[in-house]
DNA sequence: GACGAAACTGTCGGTAGTGACAGTTCCGGA
DNA sequence: TCCGGAACTGTCACTACCGACAGTTTCGTC
């Protein structure tokens, strides 16, 4: 099954799903790719096999504001066990009632996935198992699921560059651009900046109106927080 | 060993080489963590077991500019088989030539690795072995390399947000402090901010200036711009 | 040669940010 | 009890930013 991902031969997710669970004893699966915003969480990717009934009900009831595994899997690096993040979190309770009312078991682990350009991404793996089972089984298995998903996520974002560059074309700074955010984010003004980069004080307005529009934001100092946060400006 | 990595008891890098070595028919391994620049790379963190002499070589010669791990490695999410982007790219073949001099084999993997803010990192494997058995010995434990580079990296930036406290304390930012930079990196006036917090415009501004000097900077934006590279205001 | 993208420039009027002046109130620790 | 830190407020003058107006030039690609 690892070769059949490392060839790039499953980039369909549900496809990749039913041989997750067809190879290991997987209950569910769900595969997130979001960039962080500053008050939420834009979403650009979302696949899973917890059907309608479950994705309505964590919708209306606004358990994605107090999953634990959202902030920890999207934040780190390492793998976050749910019964972890659930006695971390005790304000989560709602999620995993909710979870139980519907059948669904609260053992799992979430792998978190890098991503360029400061998206982050996560896979969900959702076992019916007890604890006991569960904590063997993930000794032995937990590699293999950090593999797949590592797998599966590279399919995933190089068939986003292959088929729809949208968004990174619409989103790319000119040389320019960057140039003035950086110095922007070093709080140099206008005109310091006009002298830095020897050419007039409205043309590096005009570049900052540029990377405005490009990032869809209201100010420089907004700009820059996005920038920054999405890597599109170097680091002091 | 991987529970060893999992648990946080292994954040020395030289410990978690020797590990590996001990554990699996692995000659070097190289851990970086670097920032992505428009034309060139800031280095991080390095660690390798090359040797002084190999990374002079590496560094004298100029082949990191023309090392294909590199470049594929930290844009990556797929990990990097050494004699693929070695065929892939010809013109980095005096990087190879200069393994062969120095009797390193060129048979090895590339894992990128997920860092936060923007940065990239990687962990290379350099195994001594025939391609065949190279072939064979990888397909049985890329899923353990994967998830022990995985687990390595996740200890050290945990550690590195441990250690690194002394900024933290010197910068330490009071509640409001916090969320007027916030709500400035999501592009809100001092007016906005100050009906959305219900307090006045002039307190806003009181915070602002607090928060600016605390962070030793000139204006909003180059605060904001500190704040989210030390992850000094919430991401999400 | 036409075309688009990037780099570049000028002016005006309104709004937002910035520093310096000078305070009050509340709370927890020495 | 005193003290420091945090939260809070008012006014003034100056500077920086920002949108909307309307352009030129240069470069590489088709």
């Amino acid at each position: 099954m690892l070769e059949i991902l490392e060839c790039g031969g499953c980039i369909e997710p549900a496809h990749f799903f039913t041989l997750m669970r067809r190879t290991f004893r997987i209950a569910h699966l769900l595969y997130l790719e979001a960039e962080p915003y500053p008050d939420e969480l834009k979403i650009c990717r979302l696949h899973h096999t917890f059907g309608a009934y479950a994705a309505e009900l964590y919708l209306t009831r606004g358990l994605y504001r107090i999953d634990p595994i959202l902030k920890l899997a999207l934040g780190g690096v390492r793998p976050v066990e749910w019964t972890t993040a659930r006695h971390r979190f005790p304000e989560c309770e709602p999620l995993f009632k909710t979870a139980e009312e519907i059948g669904l078991s609260s053992e799992g682990v979430a792998l978190p996935l890098p991503s360029p350009a400061g998206r982050m991404a996560l896979l969900a793996i959702n076992v019916n198992m007890s604890a006991a089972e569960w904590s063997i089984y993930r000794r032995n298995h937990l590699r293999d699921f950090q593999l797949a998903a590592n797998l599966f996520h590279a399919g995933m974002l190089e068939n986003a560059a292959m088929t729809g560059g949208l968004n990174t074309r619409e989103m790319r700074l000119t040389g320019r651009e960057t140039e003035v955010l950086t110095w922007s984010a070093a709080g140099k003004s206008y005109w310091e900046i006009a002298t830095i980069l020897g050419i007039s004080e409205r043309t590096v307005r005009f570049f900052m109106t540029n990377a405005r529009r490009k990032l869809n934001v209201v100010s420089n100092t907004q700009a820059v927080a996005q920038a920054v946060r999405h890597a599109l400006i170097p680091t002091v």
